[in-house]
Order: C-alpha cells, then structure tokens, then sequence
DNA sequence: GTGGGAGTTCTCATTGCTTT
DNA sequence: AAAGCAATGAGAACTCCCAC
C-alpha cells in the first residue's frame, strides 16, 4: 500500500480499513477510481462506508478545483501532485460528449448502458471514435498522461469496461515501463493510425515521385507539407476551419492527384478525399483556387434573371406564396418548374399530362426536413445526378447527388452551379476539376447567364425564350424516359407470354384459392377447394366459399387453380407473392386487369 | 516509440445457381 | 433473359505480438 492510501485513512479515521485496502492492493491510483461497487465490497459496515463515500467525494472535488488553480497560477509541482486527479477528472475528456456526436457512437452508448457490456467489433468502433477524438485534440503523439487520462475517464464513466488488471484500465491503455512499449486497445490504434498516416505520407520508392508531389510553380507549400496535410485531411473532420484552410492549400495537388492515370470515380476521389462531404462549399473553393476567372459567375449574373423570372411567374399568376426569408434567388429556382408549358406524354395508351410536383423534382428533388440521406441515396430511383433539397418552403439543406453520393453545399445555387458548365471554361466546376461530366437537366440553364443580362437590362423575352426551351428540353428527356420505360415493359411481356398459357375455367368447377395464410398474411397457401359460380371476365370468376365471412368473392385467375382429387395437380400457375389483404380487396379483383394469361399488356 | 511479421477481419467484385 | 441470392476469393485494413 503506498502512502496517499494510508495517510487518507488515517486522515478520515477510518485506519481500520488499512489491513483490507492492503489486502486488496488498493493503491493511489485505484483509490481515486473507487466507485460505490468497489466501495461496497471493500467496505461491509454501512457507517464506515457512508463516512468513506462522503471524504472520498469531497477529495475528488477539491482536487478538481485545486487542477484548475494550479493550471491558472502554472503550478508545475502541484500540478505533479494531483496528476491522478487531473486525468481522472480530465475535463477533455467527457466521454458521453465525445461518443454522442455520431451515430455509432450514440449506438455504442446505449449498449453501454442497457446491456453493460460490448462486443469486440463495438469495442474496436469505440476505441476508433477515442482515438479520433485524442488525436483531434492533442495530435497524433499525445503524451502518455493524456492516454491514461482518457482510459481512466472511460472505465470511470462506464464501470462495466474495467479489466482485471492491477489498474482497471490496462487494457484500454499500459504505459510503457522497463524498455517495454505501451500497449492497450488505444495505443495499438494510435499506432496505427500513426503508422498509416506515416505510409501515406512516405510514398513507396518505386512509385513515381510526380504523381503525388504534384505542385505548380506558384504554391507556397513543399510537397511534403502537401502530403502531410492530405493525410491529415483524411483523418480528420475538425476543426472546420482547420479543413478548409488545408482543403484550400491542397486544391491545386488534388486536381492533378484526381486527374493523374486517368480519371477517378467519384467514390475514389471522395476515399482519398472525404472532406469534399462534410463540409459544405469545399468544391466551390476548389473551383474558385484553380479558375477564379470563371467562379462565381452564375452567382453574380443570378439575381438579374431571377428578378426576370420572379416578374414574369408573377405576371403568369405561376407563383407560390412563399414565406419572406426565402430569397428571390431560391423563389426564382422554385418557380422555373411551374413556368414550363407541361407536356403531354402517353402512359399505357392514356395521355397523361405531368404534375407540377414532377415537374419540379424534373429539376430539383424537394425532400422533407430530416430526410434519410443514406436512405435517400439506397431508395432513389433518378441515377441521373440531380440537385437534392431538404426542405419545401425553406431550403435546410441543398445536396449535389452523384453516383450514390450526396455533396453538400451551402446554397441552392451553389447546387445548381456546381453542376452547371460555365461560360468561360466550357465545363462545370465538377466536371472542371473532377474530369467527371455531371450533365444534369439544369445545365440547360447556362444558356441564360451566358446571354448578356447586366444590371437587369436584360430583355424580358429571352428569358420566355428560355422557359420554353427549358419546357421544350425536359419534355424530351422525358419522352426518352418513357420511351425506355415502354421498350422495358415490351421485354417483360415477350418474357410473359412466352411463360403463360390461356386457361379458362367453368362453373361449378371446383378450384384452390391461393389466399394468405391464417397465420400470417404475408404468407400464401393454397386453401379450398371451393367451388366457381360464375365467370365474370375471361380472367376474373366468382367463388362461393360457405365458410368465409363473405360467402362469393371473385378473384383472379391466377389466384385460382383446378382441383383434382387425385394427388396430381394443375400445371402450377403463377405465384402472388405479397398479396395485400384480399378479404378487404374484393373489389379490385372485379376490375379488368390489364396483364394476366397473355391477354395483356 | 518504431518497424515489421503473422494472423484475422472486412469490403468488394465476381461467379454460379435458382427462380421468375 | 433478368433478377436475386449465396458462396468465393482477392486485397485492404486492422490487431496482436515481438525485437530493437
């Protein structure tokens, strides 16, 4: 036992505790961490122990004020004497706020405090989330005080993660001692994060040295600098101002990195660059470092044309009531859609004349506040890149989706921009920088700012002209869309056909009913047999089955097979799979269906 | 603290089979 | 023919351990 131990409980006079907290090897350092479990079990006599837990709570406090005080006068040797109680109650190290800024880490606490315990793969996630932390906050070689520090705050604040070694936190972290190295789930981590930052930086000697020292003559950084801050970049996501300034010194290398043994995916340039999503506005910059001739046109030349069209919705009756911190930038993107002439199209032999909603999403997908993204990106069915909106009347949050991606970006209009050609380069700032064309529908809109409209001294009918060229365009894409979706459906019925065959049954013929099961609805099963009173359509017949709560029904004929009391059975039709419930559909089997038997579409 | 080897785990693309 | 699904394998990323 050392001597902190047995002077604090002489001090408390509670010295009859001495034999068992040597019996237990309670040192300095655990008795800093007791808590009211190891209290409890050290400490039987509820007197004593009440008495222990108050002078106990009392040394934690005054040691936390005493670290702040001496941190404030620099108190070096005091500091050195209440090293334990500073790391203990490190206020860096507030492990909830820590875990409680992302999703795993919100995941991992709940476990954490439901179950008391954790599986390896959320051991090695929350060890991953520290580390990430450590080295945000104190780089990638914190000193061993701070390493111990953020063990001893974790098993302080979840108990269940203590080990069996003489510490409790051992396995979370070991100092090295005797020309041993420190170990521990967050030193290996560190380490190698240390050591692939390490690699990343030090290229292998057979690679070309250009390709990642890449540098024109006019940046101030060394390629070392380059590297170091890529790798940087990489692994970290704060600060945020810290990332933009390294995101804006790194422009010119990433451009040539991207560029350099062909052209990358998007999903490689975002691995070896994941910044560009965080934070909003990081290929703008971009655009604006390489080509800052051409950035920002459509910024500047915008509120003209929207003020146009603004006054030409109006004058339509076209526009909505929107509220009034909406900018006339945004209102005018928001009305283009209601401007269109809408086009007839034909849909299954019907001419069907577009919604405004689809319209819209034609050119901007509006998504309710709180939207899914990773949902969003799984379910969406336009591949083609598109400009996302979270948000109906108040934009929250604009994305540019791209390959399953979604690039986040400050403004509506910088959405639209970035996926626009501009005038002087002849390409968007995307595909620019990125050799990667994105070519959604709103490049169509270049046209309009490439045309000299200054100081809204524009013609107000070239901007007609564009609405209806705009109009003319989409109905295009649209046409092609429905002209793949018509070839589509061909194939499917040539498939069909060729699968089914005609079958007819008659009346007072006995037949099974595939029906969803008693059990499950989502389950099918043959049920019957029943008998067919009537046929009433060459696909649909009446059943009258005595035994259900409506005695005739009429179902589908591939809901029907014959019945035969002979083990062998029809020829087996085709299966429905996910039938909604047919008992509260009835009516719908009384409808003509348009595909069934060959007979349809 | 660093470097590196061995073994494990994870990710992603490919392949083949089955079902429709 | 197309879609769905599971098995498989390659390579990357990681953990663990040891020597220096």
């Amino acid at each position: 036992m050392d001597e902190f131990v047995k002077t604090k409980l002489n001090e408390w006079q509670l010295d009859t505790l001495l034999d068992t907290f040597k019996e237990q090897e309670v040192d300095e350092e655990s008795f800093l961490l007791l808590d009211d479990a190891a209290m409890q079990h050290l400490i039987p006599k509820i007197g004593q122990r009440l008495k222990f837990q108050k002078h106990h709570k009392e040394l934690l406090q005054a040691a936390c004020s005493t670290k702040d005080q001496c941190l404030s006068e620099k108190n070096v040797e005091t500091v050195a004497s209440t090293t334990l109680l500073t790391v203990v109650l490190h206020p860096e190290f507030a492990i909830r706020q820590m875990l409680g800024g992302s999703l795993e880490g919100r995941s991992i606490l709940s476990t954490l405090d439901e179950k008391q315990s954790i599986t390896s793969k959320e051991r090695k996630l929350l060890v991953r989330l520290l580390v990430s932390h450590l080295i945000e906050k104190h780089g990638e070689m914190p000193p061993s005080d701070t390493k111990i520090a953020l063990a001893m705050a974790l098993i302080y604040e979840f108990p269940c993660l203590k080990d069996d070694t003489g510490s409790s936190y051992g396995a979370w972290y070991t100092p090295g001692r005797k020309h041993r190295p420190a170990t521990g789930f967050l030193e290996e981590r560190l380490r190698n994060v240390r050591k692939r930052m390490r690699s990343l930086i030090r290229p292998r000697q057979q690679e070309p040295q250009e390709d990642h020292a890449v540098l024109t003559p006019d940046s101030l950084s060394s390629p070392q600098n380059i590297r170091e801050m890529v790798a940087w970049l990489k692994a970290n996501k704060y600060p945020v101002s810290e990332v933009e300034a390294k995101m804006k010194e790194t422009s010119i290398h990433r451009s040539k990195w991207i560029r350099c043994n062909g052209s990358k995916t998007i999903s490689e340039i975002l691995r070896e660059f994941p910044r560009l999503t965080d934070n909003p506005g990081m290929i703008s910059q971009d655009f604006q470092q390489l080509h800052p001739e051409a950035a920002g046109q459509m910024f500047e030349k915008w509120p003209a044309i929207a003020d146009k069209i603004l006054k030409y919705a109006q004058r339509e009756g076209k526009i909505n009531v929107v509220p009034d911190d909406v900018t006339p930038g945004e209102r005018a993107l928001k009305a283009l859609p209601n401007l269109l002439p809408p086009s007839l199209f034909k849909r299954g032999g019907k001419i069907v004349r577009p919604t405004t909603a689809e319209s819209q999403r034609a050119f901007v997908n509006m998504q309710p506040v709180g939207t899914n993204i990773v949902e969003y990106l799984t379910n969406v069915e336009n591949t083609f890149p598109h400009v996302l909106s979270l948000g109906h009347e108040r934009v929250s949050q604009t994305f540019l989706v791209v390959e399953g991606h979604a690039i986040e970006t400050d403004s509506l209009l910088e959405a639209v921009d970035l996926e626009v050609p501009q005038a002087s380069t002849g390409f968007s700032p995307f595909e620019l920088l990125y050799g990667w064309d994105v070519q959604g529908p709103l490049d169509l809109l270049r046209k309009t700012w490439e045309s000299p409209v200054e100081n809204g001294k524009g013609k107000e009918g070239s901007v007609v002209h564009f609405v209806l060229e705009m109009g003319e365009c989409l109905a295009k894409y649209r046409d092609q869309a429905e002209m793949n979706l018509q070839q589509a459906q061909r194939a499917h019925k040539t498939w069909y056909d060729q699968q089914a065959w005609q079958r007819e049954l008659q009346p007072g013929q006995k037949v099974l009913i595939l029906l969803p099961s008693s059990t499950s609805k989502m389950l099918t099963k043959w049920q019957g047999p029943f008998e067919v009173t009537r046929r009433m359509s060459p696909v649909n017949y009446e059943v009258y089955h005595p035994d259900r709560k409506r005695k005739r029904q009429v179902y589908h004929v591939n809901l029907l097979k014959e019945w035969k009391t002979s083990s062998v059975t029809s020829k087996p039709v085709a299966l429905a799979v996910g039938i909604p419930d047919l008992w509260e559909e009835a009516e719908m089997e009384e409808e003509e269906t348009t595909k069934t038997d060959g007979t349809g579409t």
